[in-house]
RNA sequence: GCGCCUGUAGCUCAGUGGAUAGAGCAUCGGCCUCCGAAGCCGAGGGUCGGAGGUUCAAAUCCUCUCAGGCGCGCCA
């Protein structure tokens, strides 16, 4: 829609510059909405940006170019404001376009080319498998998701992909937690250490490793691979339940397996960037804006995490994504340098990597903070959040703020059938169009196709603002991707039900005329496509009931 | 001390360098014989943390500063 008026302004440009009025320098075209309805439906300050080139007054430029603006369709008028904005006004078949467009596109509507096929991955969740996933990771896996799907409405073709931490000392605590526990459940009296994992899970996992191959525990699994899938099992439970799906899981100790660890430190090695000191070896990260250099090999010849981190991200790298987008708890900002020395250290552009930070989610429950201690294992997981909410408000409410924001979740609000929650105000939106479309097909109303212009006459300037923020979603996704901040779409999605409940209080769709209920009804089910096509983005459920 | 994030209405937050800074909640007052009241209408509320600077134009960009959060291990 933008894009059109852009074009436009262009074109005016040109017969400018044809006729002599103006030079050949061309300044970014921006084409804003205005906030006010009398400032037109696009503004531009092509005008004020052009005066110092053309070394004329703004208003004289602006003058000039509203005049041949005017002229070209769909342009009903364009005029010369302040201080030399021109606003333009769009006719009424540009906006019959827009709904003609809205309904033949119906679920395809928002769905760009922008991305033009480039394969982006996004990794996230990644939480270690020694325990299960709490509300930080289900933030995360919020807005990982979304982000995936909104990349993927872009144009682009996008990879999920989960990062197992599945060797280390993480892994051997949690092994050495459930034969504990196993111990206690045999009878014995162990004493539990401090600094184990200390959740009922490890319990559960222990009984049932116990059930399995008890009594002789022939054949048994070690404790720590057997922890590891049950871990994993679960993980994997609680993000399909919460409709989220990944391409790949990939294995940290897949890359030990394989050499790649030791690759990886190789070829570090042979670009210099690689030393001893006090018996540990090191990667000279400060060479690429790191504070400190980090260790790679401990002294007691073990590898620490971040020695398996840089192999795996010179593997993501190597696969040919033109863009890699990390997820990560915002607790690990502290990690971002070093990562990126890794890709400077290879001569790879580290410009391919984002890493978005996931700030922390502060659980209340009727304004009141919940205690989150993770001491004694006593954390709010996911699971007890979406159990107790539901998904489609849990997921809404995780991307109500921008991930870099503190994020307030209070639990009564979010399953209160409440005006205040703003979950239900969008869903209501759409089951409310699902029910007046039944209530018109029920009254064998006749709708078109599409809206033919005796009918499209019949809506009035607050219907036509109402297509104007419908035409301006394909946007929204555009720019939700281009900034990786999938926010923005629950934000368009409030915005337009704020639109469209007024409007249905003041206005009966089906009425004795004929045009205007066709042209209503129409305008109706755009409403509910794009709320649908939105909801589906943050990987919501757009209800025809409640 | 250094680095990253955040300071916008009583609260929680939006806000592409543009025109008189916006929502929701909370507060107060109204609206269901009529397509869904999980909705709507109205009212009050602001030194955009502060100070400089860049610009025709700054909540937005730069510098400094104040406040809060987080991170600064041969931890994971």
């Amino acid at each position: 829609m933008r894009k059109d008026v852009v074009r436009i302004i262009g074109k005016a440009l040109d017969e400018a510059a044809g006729q002599g009025l103006i030079g050949e320098a061309r300044p970014d075209i921006i084409v804003e909405t205005p906030k006010k309805e009398e400032f037109g439906d696009f503004s531009t300050n092509v005008a004020m940006l052009l005066a110092p080139l053309e070394k004329k007054p703004p208003v004289e430029i602006a003058r000039m170019l509203a005049g041949m603006i005017a002229k070209i369709p769909p342009v009903e008028k364009a005029v010369v404001a302040g201080p030399g904005f021109i606003n333009i006004f769009l006719g009424k078949p540009f906006y019959r376009a827009v709904l003609e467009d809205i309904l033949k596109k119906g679920e395809d509507f928002g769905r760009l080319d922008a991305g033009k096929g480039r394969r982006v991955q996004v990794e996230f969740v990644s939480a270690n498998p020694t325990g299960p996933l709490h509300i930080g990771h289900g933030r995360n896996a919020a807005v990982g998701d979304a982000l995936a799907n909104v990349l993927e409405a872009a144009g682009y073709e996008v990879a999920r992909e989960y990062y197992i931490n599945d060797v280390g000392r993480q892994m051997q605590t949690l092994g050495e937690s459930i034969r504990l526990r196993l111990l206690e459940l045999e009878g014995e009296d162990v004493e539990f250490p401090e600094d184990f994992y200390r959740g009922e899970y490890v319990k559960d996992i222990a009984r049932d490793y116990m059930q399995r191959y008890q009594p002789d525990y022939a054949g048994a699994p070690s404790f720590q691979d057997f922890g590891r899938e049950a871990m994993l099992e679960r993980i994997k439970k609680d993000l399909d339940d919460f409709g989220v799906r990944f391409d790949a899981w990939y294995s940290e100790k897949s890359l030990h397996d394989r050499g790649l660890v030791m690759d990886t430190i190789e070829e570090l090695r042979r670009r210099g960037f690689i030393y001893e000191s006090e018996g540990a070896l090191w990667f000279r990260t400060t060479d690429f804006g790191d504070d400190k250099d980090r260790v790679l090999i401990k002294a007691d010849k073990t590898m620490t995490y971040f020695a398996s981190d840089i192999a795996y991200h010179r593997d993501k790298a190597e696969r040919g994504f033109s863009a890699m987008v990390d997820v990560w708890g915002a607790d690990h900002h502290g990690y971002e340098a070093r990562i990126r020395a890794l890709f400077k250290a290879l001569g790879a552009d580290d410009a391919r990597l984002k890493i978005i930070f996931i700030q922390l989610v502060a659980l209340l429950r009727k304004g009141v903070p919940v205690p989150m201690g993770k001491r004694e294992g006593e954390f709010v997981t996911l699971r007890q959040v979406m159990d107790e909410v539901g998904r489609d408000a849990c997921r809404f409410f995780f991307l109500m703020r921008k991930s870099d924001a503190h994020l307030d979740f209070d639990l009564e609000l979010a399953k209160s059938a409440a005006p205040e929650n703003p979950v239900y105000y969008v869903q209501y939106c759409h089951a409310r169009i699902k029910s007046i479309m039944a209530f018109a097909r029920e009254k064998k109303i006749e709708v078109p196709q599409t809206p033919g212009p005796a009918v499209f006459d019949g809506l009035n300037a607050e219907e036509i603002g109402i297509i104007k923020r419908l035409g301006a979603f394909e946007e929204v996704v555009e720019r939700s991707a281009a900034a990786m901040e999938p926010h923005r779409i629950t934000f368009y999605l409030m915005e337009l039900a704020g639109l469209f409940h007024p409007y249905y209080n003041r206005n009966r769709v089906v009425t004795d005329d004929g045009n205007i209920t066709a042209a209503r009804l129409l305008l109706c089910d755009a409403v509910g496509n794009v709320v649908a096509n939105g909801l589906r983005l943050l990987g919501v459920e757009a209800p025809s009931k409640m």
